[in-house]
DNA sequence: ACCTGAACACCGTTCAAGT
DNA sequence: ACCTGAACACCGTTCAAGT
């Protein structure tokens, strides 16, 4: 075994630290990525991976906007843009399809896009696809930020899943209406798929209601 | 100074413990808690703290229960609960006000109320309340899972926020919408509570939808 | 340019020792 | 019962040294 320093071809690249990263946090949880493992699971030292990214935080970010990157945004394309709820409807659930692919990484997302390209891209598409269809640009703004509320909520925190599964968790003198929390553990995705499923539908209809309005009284009172 | 073992009062309590971390955790943010610091801060040596309690993870999660018991839930105690638009609606708001008064928090909360106490209470008042008000169990626990998406997710990622304040991050020829994008950050307090308003007022729009189609059917499709 | 081992200043937690 | 210092197995990151 030589010690060699640097080899003809360099071992690592970004792309591969952040696939790697990925794997081990989709496996494992955020808190089983640390520097050394990841550097041991690509076959190098640690210290390694400052050449290729300037903080570990770097390599999260990187992580996070992979996965915003398999966002479908193709709803938003038609040049029209009239129908902007079965677009955002369809928007919605490819993003939470996207999220519950790895819901390790939500808590990375849930803070914003901040300067992840693929992050932005969502926001500028959602926004512009609001507006074309006829949404003054405050309402917009707010229904990419209401929508991401929603969206990253619910795949960040599974409600069934923060149930624990133990009957004697659920004293009837404390809290008379729980008696059967702890069957929601075990029908965790239905009630989560129901929940966002009912949350997303109401959202919708509310926010049709306020187009109409907003239409017939052109927007006066809330346009800015 | 005497090397004092063991005091004739204790020098800690659980109390104390949970305000201290609270306090450092708001002031500094998740990440400048650690057991070492904190014991520190309330002048004792680090290992101390494992007489009170088991794991760092135990402290978080008091921590956090002290948030959710700030919650309001007055407004599910009358005893016919008719009116549920408006419970939920100051429900809501007093939930969001909690969590943003603790923002640093709220990652703590996201993941459902497991076995603490404070937030079990809150989700058996909200689904005692809409189910008093009429609405059937498997409704009921969606409203309580999808309120607290919505709530959780607005306080956990400030949409504004997660755009930085630089004009140059938004290249026009990859973000065509995002011209203002870079303004979003010294409004942001605006832009969160008009998104806020306007998802709420959509969600309980879309529920009341929702709750008059389900009466006049008497819920024969969709009740179990 | 890109990798290495050694080192620094940290972590959470355990444990024997003190009173 | 409740606190202590020492210790263990970790962290993220820096840096001089190698090629």
């Amino acid at each position: 075994m030589c010690a060699m320093a640097r080899p003809r071809k360099p071992l690592l690249s970004r792309d591969r630290i952040v696939e790697t990263a990925g794997a081990l946090v989709d496996a494992e949880g955020l808190a089983a990525l640390s520097t050394r493992r990841l550097a041991a699971e690509l076959g190098v030292s640690g210290p390694s991976l400052y050449n290729h990214f300037r903080t570990k935080d770097e390599i999260l970010d990187a992580v996070a906007d992979a996965v915003s990157a398999k966002i479908d945004l193709s709803m938003f394309d038609e040049t029209d843009g009239r129908d902007w709820r079965t677009a955002l409807h369809d928007w919605a659930v490819s993003y939470r399809a996207a999220l519950a692919d790895h819901p390790h990484v939500v808590p990375l997302l849930a803070h914003g896009p901040g300067r992840r390209p693929a992050g932005l891209k969502v926001a500028d598409a959602v926004f512009g696809g609001m507006v074309r269809a006829g949404w003054p640009a405050a309402q917009a703004t707010y229904i990419g930020a209401l929508m991401r509320y929603f969206i990253t909520g619910s795949a960040l925190g599974s409600f069934a899943r923060g149930f624990v599964d133990d009957e004697a968790a659920y004293d009837p003198a404390d809290y008379p209406h729980l008696g059967q929390a702890h069957l929601l553990a075990e029908r965790q995705e239905k009630v989560d798929e129901g929940a966002f499923e009912t949350g997303l539908r109401a959202l919708l209809d509310g926010l049709a209601l306020q187009y109409e309005t907003g239409v017939r009284g052109q927007w006066t009172a809330r346009s800015s």
